[in-house]
DNA sequence: CTTGCAAAGATATAATATAACATCCAGAGC
DNA sequence: GCTCTGGATGTTATATTATATCTTTGCAAG
């Protein structure tokens, strides 16, 4: 049984605070550098739970600044933040967000709402790898030997599924 | 029983004649047009198993013309190969590929080589769609309502399995 | 102190994709 | 045949996403 989220009317400043704590223990751990405009870039991408692109994260990042920040600043803190496992890029929407379980390496699998954007990660619940296995299973019996994958839905929401229902 | 499909050593312009035969005959019955561009278009992505740029597209239609072709040109047969379910995009690449089975609307799965970006689609095989059946289950019971999907998993084909073993 | 190295800054440019408007052309109806 | 019409294509400009390259900074080991 999956628990159900519901991401009106949550207190997201948790989700960023913890997502936060939890990247600098793992940071810590590996010995890797959790650096001031890394854990900001972090901060921005976790600033929802829809995928954020990176010339929004470069926005979010300029304003105020006397001097605007430049792409390769942003793309070097998300590569790092990949490779780490604490972010993940949506290649449907050219974005990032925030790995709601970035301890383990993990495929993620997300679903996406096509009318708010709000993306929904599920590798990590329970039966989120397991259901994979299938298409794992048909790549081997073809001899293909995988080494990462890309899962991506798109539909609606509950909460908009509802909206809709209204209109 | 999967059967395996070698790319290396087969005839090839069977492949891409096949491909255009079917592509007529699906826009025929459909009352839509495949105009010369559009086909044309559809044979350039065809020219081989691999994922092909719209820019790719775009040079090679360009090539020996006077004036070259400018990019909405490509896009546009593009986008209406991708609505008739003659090619794919496969996002983690931007490319397009080839439709090996575009008879009935599916969801794609692709199986990308890393190393010679050889590209199979798996969906239209046997067991293909059912392997997405525990993801959707796992959706379903989220509440999420799913209208597309998209799934690439990345790796070495067979062929390159032996190269890399070889060296 | 200085030397080395990873991170970040700065500049330029590549690669991918779309907006907006003009023109062409095949087929329907007269 | 002629004209009207709507979809397809041509043309120009620009938006969006991503990377290459070189320079500068900041920190810590020796
Ligand atoms: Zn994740
Ligand atoms: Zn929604
Ligand atoms: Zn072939
Ligand atoms: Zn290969």
């Amino acid at each position: 049984m999956t628990t159900r989220i519901e991401y009106t009317n949550h207190d997201h400043d948790t989700c960023i605070h913890a997502a936060l704590e939890r990247a600098a223990e793992i940071c810590y751990a590996r010995g890797q550098r959790l650096t001031a405009l890394r854990k900001q870039v972090l901060e921005l991408v976790w600033h929802s739970h829809k995928p954020v692109g990176a010339y929004d994260v470069l926005a979010m990042l300029s304003k105020g600044q006397d001097r605007p920040a430049a792409p390769p600043t942003v793309y070097r803190a998300l590569d790092f933040l990949q490779e780490q496992g604490l972010v993940h890029r949506i290649a449907s929407l050219n974005a990032f967000i925030g790995c709601s379980c970035p301890d383990t390496p993990h495929v993620g699998i997300f679903l996406i709402c096509e009318k708010c954007r709000t993306t929904r990660e599920l590798a990590h619940e329970v039966g989120g790898e397991a259901s994979l296995l299938p298409i794992q299973d048909l790549a081997d019996s073809t001899g293909f030997q995988t080494r990462g994958a890309l899962v991506e839905l798109t539909g609606l929401c509950p909460a908009c599924q509802l909206e809709k229902a209204d209109a």
